[in-house]
DNA sequence: TATAATAGCTCTAGTCACTATAGCTTCAAG
DNA sequence: CTTGAAGCTATAGTGACTAGAGCTATTATA
């Protein structure tokens, strides 16, 4: 049986963030010591370590929900599975995208030669969009 | 003098951003009308527009109040916004460069060639980094 | 001028995924 | 047996809005 101390050191997940998990029941609530403290087993460990490594990943919190409920039925199609993958692929790939336009109009704006603000490109740039080369 | 919609519409910003940019300090308490409704000139539209342009440019509110502060002395030297501008510009880079490994990663587990969820690549991904070609 | 539709007002609470704090209790080592 | 670390609950704060309730002001038409 671990504390949630060692659990928390063992998983790389916060304390108070696996409380948090219990509270809003992506966990469940932990067994607990006679002195009233939260006790878990290997189970846990696994589902804490799943949760992690998605959340790395970058899945929300409800997709990783559903994702663990499909984990349990393994008898169950994995269609959903995939397809939850599947959206956060082309999202990523969409924040990719947009961060590069980003990158590419901040670095035009970069590359001020004025001394004072009156002669700054950067402000300027800011103060106004028709110099951008893409919408954002 | 523009009502608040008016506002909103020639800059974009929504309404209850224009009321909460005012609240947080980001634009002055408006002018009001005889029934305690906000008026705008064109300065306000101007300030508007700038924190909508650096705003889809991702930049932070506090950066963003800080620009302000610079722009209005203009005989100030500009290097501060200049400065805010390449640590936005990095903060970008990071996360472009952090969402591609990412990417690769989500590529990599989207080959699924199983049926049900026992056989389920990615589930069998989620639950073991081992697999994982980057750390996150 | 009366009325009705639209727009505006304030205030509160909700979003997401935590994080921090305060004030208390339990546990484990020496 | 004492002490310090770790755990407990509950509440509030983060950023940048967004939604809703319940009210009032403005404006266009009849
Ligand atoms: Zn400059
Ligand atoms: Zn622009
Ligand atoms: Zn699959
Ligand atoms: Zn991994």
């Amino acid at each position: 049986m671990l504390s949630i101390g060692n659990l928390s050191k063992t998983s790389g997940v916060k304390v108070p963030t696996i409380r948090y998990y219990e509270k809003i029941g992506l966990i469940a609530p932990a067994d607990r010591s006679q002195g009233n403290q939260r006790r878990y087993e290997a189970d846990d460990l696994k589902r804490l370590i799943f949760i992690k490594h998605a959340r790395d990943l970058g899945f929300h919190l409800d997709d990783i929900k559903s994702l663990l409920t499909l984990k349990e039925d393994t008898s169950c199609p994995c269609s959903g599975a995939d397809e939850i993958l599947t959206r956060h692929l082309s999202d990523v790939r969409n924040r990719i995208s947009r961060l590069q336009r980003l990158e590419a109009e901040l670095e035009r704006m970069s590359h001020c030669e004025g001394e004072c603000v009156a002669e700054c490109s950067v402000i300027e740039s800011l103060a106004d969009h028709s110099h951008c080369l893409y919408e954002h």
